[in-house]
Formats: structure tokens, sequence, C-alpha cells
DNA sequence: CTTGACTCCGTACCCGGGTACGGCAATTAC
DNA sequence: GTAATTGCCGTACCCGGGTACGGAGTCAAG
């Protein structure tokens, strides 16, 4: 079975346009096109296409993927501290989406108080 | 005080390109230009705009913002209807954030009891 | 009356992560 | 052998929410 890109895309449930955008980016190499015929991708690419998948459901950003795969060989405090920094900004996202959530659970009560069709709260709200 | 349109950015803490941008997307009406001079951004527009930071606040988009805005005169249950939506869309995405947190937790823990430097459960995880 | 700040207007660009298109070459299926 | 898929390549476009730029016109202060 040799890898071609629609292969390795289908493989990895991605889109053949997302492998060449990935190469235009930088993450992976383009193999070399032989003399004649297609491109074969080697399992290190393929590899290397997971891993980015991989790390993007872990929610790191095609950059600091790229960070992540140039750290290979670094030693774990480097990626540790990338991971880190991760979970810190998930964090915040938490803390600012549960601010959200509150002031929208504070004015739905407020409409279900509220008998009066032709006034919203929550309109109202918005308009002071 | 008459509101030019670098008088309203300024008051609502926004760029004027903003504001103009606004105009563009529909969202506030621009003002009639006077036969000479500059525009007059009257009451009602300023607090438009500050309605739409406001809704923005809340995590509205400003495609939602325009229906919101549609919605003014309509029955409390249409606008309910949106912050409902848009409550279980942050439900939702806290619900993605909380799964981050916990795979970032563990994966980072595996760091922690690591006492080889050459090698990184982080990267070892991504590469299965 | 000049200089600097502001407005107006159209257009183009930014980020992030892709997706789409069009024309040609190579390969595979029947 | 021919038709239908794929691959290759460059380029442009999508979303959302703006930001930036350049060349006029206009206004206010010194």
């Amino acid at each position: 079975m040799t890898r071609t890109i629609s292969n390795v895309a289908k493989a990895l449930a991605i889109n053949v346009e997302t492998v060449r955008f990935y190469e235009r980016r930088g993450l992976i190499a383009q193999p070399p096109k032989p003399e004649i015929g297609y491109r074969h991708y080697s399992d290190e690419t393929f590899s290397r296409i997971r891993f980015i998948k991989r790390a993007q459901e872990l929610g790191f950003t095609l950059d600091e993927i790229a960070n992540l795969l140039s750290l290979n060989d670094q030693p774990c405090s480097q990626v540790q501290g990338l991971a880190e920094h991760k979970l810190s900004a998930v964090r915040e996202k938490m803390a600012h989406l549960r601010r959200l959530e509150k002031a929208l659970k504070r004015l739905l009560a407020q409409c279900q108080e509220n008998d009066d069709a032709s006034y919203c709260p929550i309109i109202d709200s918005l308009q002071l």
C-alpha cells in the first residue's frame, strides 16, 4: 500500500487540501516528487500529521504544534512549560465562560418572572 | 458637545474604524452627512453602539446582535430564545474546555513523575 | 493663514485554520 | 483504449471582528 496524499488524508480523516496546507505551513516536509508519478508519504510524515491532529485536540494551535514538533528531542521541561501555559489559558477561558453563564442565567431568570409581554428585561439591560 | 465619530468612539472606548465597520455591516445607520462639515451622531445611534458592545460582552456575535436589535419591539420570548441558545452554547464550550483541562492535567502529572530527562510523556502520547 | 487634528471614502490587509477552483499530468478501473 | 479518479500547483476565497492606509476635504487654534 503506497501512501499517496489521498490515502494519508483518508486514513487520518482529514482533507487532501489540509495535508497540502500543512506542507505550505512548514509543519510537514513535502515528500520529494519522483521522476514520474505521484509522491509517496513516509510513515514518519504520516505520524507527524497524526501528531498534529492529536495536539490540536488538546487545544494547541498550529504555531504551538510547530514548536512542540521542534521540541521533539528537547528535555521534557520545555514541553511541560508549553502544556502548563495551555492549561492556564484553558482555565482562563473557562472562567470567562462561567461569567457569561452567570450573566445569561441571571437575565433569563428575569425573563421568567416577567409577565409583561411588551417588555424584555434582557433588551432593557442592554439599553440602559 | 456635538457627537462626531471620534467623540463616540472615545466615549465607548472603541476605534473610529470600528464605528465605520458597524455602519458597513448595517448594525447602525450612518447619520446623513450635512451639506458641509462632519456627521453628527445622535443619542440613538450612540446607545445602539453601546448596546452592541454590551451584547458582545454577553458573548453574542454581531449577527446575533443584529437579530437582537431587530427584535427590539418583539415579544420577550424571542429574545429569551436567543439567550437560551447562547447559554447552551456557552455550556458546551465549557464542557469541551473541561475535557481539555483534564487531559492536560493528566499529561502534566505524568511529566511530574518522570525522571528521565530524555523522554517526555506528552510527546510520547502524541506520537503513539 | 497656516498648521495640525479630525473626517470621509474606498480598499486592502490581519489572524487561524483551512476550503475551493481550474487546468493539466498521471494513474487506475473497466 | 478510453474514461474516471487522483495528483499537482498556484491562487483565491471563507469566517468573524475588526485594523490599516492613502488622499482628499474640513475644522479649530495659534
